[in-house]
DNA sequence: CTCACTACGTA
DNA sequence: CGTACGTAGTGAGG
């Protein structure tokens, strides 16, 4: 029995929850305020945040078995047939709120509550004839209506909960509360209604009968017809108005009454609770960028309780095997053909990390054996059992983020070697776009059964079943060896994923050889010169005081130049300066608009403003690199390998790749990253302008091609086409506006966006994208088509097959829609420039190995690589170098890859 | 303390 | 109304 949402000491009684979908969501559109409920990209979805909100609400405290939601299947009903004036009053459904409720069945579909809708009746139809069969099938029943024809069907086994104040209040309408509030019994209610009318469905009543007079109608007669058929006993002014509109209150009487036995897909046995599709509610959460929301609905049901009926065949058991002198070479050698799962708790950074326990497991179809213990505990001759295994590359593992166990092991002295296959990454290669990679997500979503540490429920049906050791209860262990058990599985499932896919390819001769290269990188790290550092901080320091001394001298008044909010009153108020674009806050003052401003009013404040801004921030990057450096006088940076959805790297803790570059104080930063002791000198080796290369080749536009075999200046060489004139004579100006436009186009850019960045014409710029494509129509063609194919195929992929997955291609939503194009068109150039530099570092890297040399790779910043040189390897390294970059990928262009050295990486720049 | 927002550095 | 990232400060909320 699905006890999902009961209380267990009242699961024997059935509790139905039905929700009018339509009314509760337009009373949560109005209850909160349409402008603080909105995406980033505008979309309103207030009502969509009240009605979900609502409805967790509801989940928690009534605790149902049994879930609808009814909608309104159109405007057209039985009822407007009959009475066209029927809900005439009512304004047009306001545009803000009429995209919402698509949104509320997205949600509801992915928490698998059905929702109803059937032509020409209302949601209250479909509400009193699924309350009307759940009540005869001895079922309580909850009804969430904001419409008051509901309160008909109230009896002792049916409640009405009908919103007071906005959605969160709701007021339980028992036969009592009825009677209390309106003075007749639930059934009679509808005879009242008939008589008062009702103004919100345009439904005239008696003039002159309000709900006090035909309640003791009601009570004095027994019911409507009984009033109708004595009508003329009835005195007074009210009794001749009844008698005049008599056939008005037949109609209304006719029109109110709800049906109880229309024809639905559904019986209430069949609305029973289902578990939540986690995944598709992770979706569409992140697409409503409900955060609060999603965490309370989570809280509700933690993880893997939902999913404990599926979980029941296939929750592994493991037992975790007491360590005794011999006993893990014993059990490792029995399992030396096997693939083992291996988990390690610890701290995992590059420098200074540390390991504190492991385990290994078999995954041996749910029946497995595990070792896990802390490090703490292992013997000397156990050390070296384990030692020799985790180095032994023919032992093979598997393991989630290789990377990060590497670095923990790595701390105490271990070599790893031989892991095989990693979840982490296989999952980041089948579901690029996802947040996050957690071990125990990826198993219940994929192996139907929770994660869960043995301990607190062992034995439980769905969980693991562990016998615990003697002398080996330590929970972190425990906690290890369930992860492990989980691993050779889940690797089983990923892999059949990932051949779905085509991705097992990129997996094994890509991104696993690669993270063993990056763990060695990282644990590298690179030489500063933390004495220069710190004069450059002096120096940034005194740049920053003294503009804001200025700044503040200018204005008469010191304010925090870092705050925005602050700022905006110098400028606008104090100041009266011209209003800049706006944002969400007021208006902007980033450095676009100021210099705009500057260029205005000529302001003094602005250029000490900028000039702190400026020298703030590169004192900021200055004293993070410093914070970072590790006591080998070098930084360790972290480089994500499951971030970037094109498939490029990124590098965090600390960030090494923004490290600026463009001005030349930013440029002076650049000067601290150093040679290291013992080393030459440092490389850097970049491809130019790979993005617009693997544009060339994959358009196969046979004039671009052209433009990098000529071996001209791309940018000039283009120009020449698009503006008719000899490459010599391409102003710069010309120039620099087709280098924007040729990057532009590998992101979407529009004409619009073009002319803004260029600050011309919208037309001019639409002839410039026009002139381009005159004369590079292979490049047009291949724009589009890479979106149509995505738009069939569901993904993009680059050139080694990596697959970015983008549903919203098909989007109703245009401003979804339209981001997932510039994301498809994108996608297939940054992703395969991301392929190309990750070959060639697998190149550098084996032939460095395979050479015997010394130098080292250090760096990775996209499209760059930055080196240690050996001393005396110079001259070999930087042929091997531009041979493996070059040769890295096999273009219809070339490769071109530019080197420099220097003692620092600012001198080896070019 | 966490979060959204603004701002800005890189490719 | 151009893609992909990470970090830091502010200010509002808890």
């Amino acid at each position: 029995m699905d006890d999902r949402f009961a209380d267990v000491t009242d699961i024997a009684r059935p509790r139905l929850l039905l929700i009018d979908g339509h009314s509760m969501a337009y009373r949560a559109y109005f209850a909160l305020p349409v402008d603080k409920f909105a995406t980033t990209t505008g979309e309103p979805t207030n009502a969509v945040h009240g009605f979900i909100s609502m409805l967790a609400t509801l989940l928690r405290v009534e605790e149902p078995t049994h879930v609808a939601v009814a909608f309104d299947a159109g405007s057209t009903t039985f009822r407007t047939v009959r009475f066209p004036q029927y809900k005439g009053t009512r304004d047009a459904t306001p545009e803000q709120f009429k995209g919402q409720v698509p949104l509320i069945k997205e949600v509801l579909t992915s928490m698998r509550i059905p929702f109803l809708e059937k032509d020409m009746f209302e949601a209250d139809d479909i509400l009193a004839t699924l309350s009307s069969q759940a009540d005869a099938l001895g079922m309580e029943v909850l009804v969430c209506s904001g419409d008051r024809d509901s309160l008909q069907f109230v009896n002792e086994n049916v409640t009405v909960l009908y919103p007071v104040k906005g959605v969160s209040e709701l007021a339980r309408m028992t036969p009592d509360a009825v009677q209390v509030k309106y003075g007749v019994a639930p059934h009679q209610y509808p005879d009242l209604a008939a008589l008062v009318g009702e103004t919100s469905d345009n439904i005239p009543g008696v003039p002159g009968v309000g709900p006090k007079t035909a309640a003791k109608w009601i009570n004095q007669f027994g019911g409507l017809e009984e009033i109708l058929t004595h009508a003329d006993e009835i005195g007074g002014k009210a009794g001749e108005s009844l008698r005049a509109h008599l056939d008005q209150v037949r109609l209304n009487r006719e029109l109110n009454h709800l049906l109880t036995d229309i024809e639905l897909p559904f019986g209430p046995d069949d609305l029973r609770a289902q578990p939540w599709d986690r995944e598709a509610m992770n979706a569409v959460f992140d697409a409503l960028q409900f955060r609060t929301l999603r965490e309370r609905l989570f809280a509700m049901h933690p993880a893997g309780q939902d999913s404990e009926q599926e979980a029941a065949q296939a929750a592994p058991e493991v037992e975790v095997v007491p360590l005794a002198p011999g006993v893990l070479a014993q059990w490792l050698d029995a399992r030396a053909d096997q693939t083992l799962g291996l988990d390690v708790a610890g701290r995992a950074v590059p420098a200074g990390g540390d390991a504190w326990a492991f385990a290994i497991a078999d995954g041996a179809d749910g029946a497995g054996s595990a070792i896990a213990l802390d490090f703490a505990d292992l013997t000397a001759a156990d050390d070296v059992v384990l030692g020799t295994w985790l180095a032994d590359a023919t032992r093979r593992k598997v393991a989630h983020g290789g990377k990060a166990t590497w670095h923990e092991l790595a701390a105490r002295g271990y070599d790893l070697r031989g892991i095989v296959f990693d979840t982490e990454l296989a999952a980041y290669l089948c579901f690029p776009d996802q947040r996050g990679y957690d071990l125990g997500e990826l198993v219940e979503r994929h192996l139907g059964h929770e994660l869960r540490a043995l301990e607190t429920d062992a034995g439980d049906q769905g969980s693991f079943d562990l016998s615990v050791g003697e002398g080996n209860q330590d929970s972190e262990a425990n906690r290890l060896a369930v992860r492990a058990a989980a691993l050779t599985d889940l690797a089983e499932v990923l892999g059949g994923e990932l051949k779905d896919r085509e991705a097992a390819d990129l997996l094994a001769t890509l991104e696993l050889p690669l993270s063993e290269v990056l763990a060695q990188v990282e644990r590298r790290g690179i030489a500063m010169d933390v004495d220069y550092l710190r004069d450059l901080e002096k120096h940034f320091s005194e740049i920053v005081a003294e503009a804001a001394r200025s700044a503040y001298e200018v204005i008469g008044r010191e304010v925090n130049l870092g705050s925005p909010k602050q700022l905006q009153e110098v400028l606008f108020d104090q100041l009266a300066m011209p209003k800049t674009k706006k944002i969400k806050t007021g208006y902007t003052t980033d450095a676009a608009a100021l210099a705009d401003l500057f260029a205005k009013t000529e302001h003094p404040f602005l250029e000490f403003l900028l000039a702190h801004r400026d020298a703030t921030r590169l004192r900021q990057t200055v004293e993070g690199l410093l914070k970072a450096v590790a006591d080998d006088g070098r930084i360790h940076t972290t480089f994500q390998q499951t971030i970037a959805a094109t498939g490029r790297l990124s590098s965090t803790e600390p960030n090494l790749q923004n490290i600026p570059i463009r001005t030349e104080a930013g440029r002076r930063i650049r000067r601290a990253f150093v040679v290291g002791d013992g080393f030459e000198t440092l490389l850097t080796a970049d491809y130019s302008q790979i993005e617009m290369r693997i544009m060339a080749h994959l358009s196969g536009d046979t004039a671009l091609i052209e433009a990098f075999r000529s071996g001209e200046d791309l940018h000039s060489y283009v120009g020449s086409r698009v503006f008719g004139v000899p490459t010599t004579e391409v102003t710069s100006a010309q120039r620099s506006k087709i280098k924007a436009m040729s990057y532009g186009l590998a992101y979407g850019l529009s004409s619009f966006g073009l002319s803004k960045q260029l600050g011309i014409e919208v037309g001019e710029a639409a002839k410039l994208m026009d002139d381009y494509f005159e004369r590079f129509g292979g490049v047009r063609t291949y724009l589009t088509g890479v979106v149509d194919e995505a738009r069939a195929t569901g993904y993009t992929a680059t050139i080694m097959g990596r697959r970015r997955y983008l549903p919203d291609l098909t989007s109703d939503n245009r401003q979804r829609r339209e981001m997932a194009e510039r994301m498809a068109l994108n996608a297939p150039i940054q992703g395969s420039a991301a392929d190309i530099i990750k070959v060639a570092m697998l190149g550098v890297e084996r032939e460095i190995a395979e050479r015997g040399l010394r130098s080292r790779l250090l760096l990775q910043i996209h499209d760059e690589l930055v080196l240690e040189v050996g001393a005396g390897e110079l001259t070999e390294l930087e042929a091997l170098v531009r041979e493996q970059m070059g040769s890295a990928a096999d273009l219809l262009v070339p490769l071109d890859v530019s080197v420099g050295v220097g003692a620092s990486w600012h001198d080896a720049g070019h």
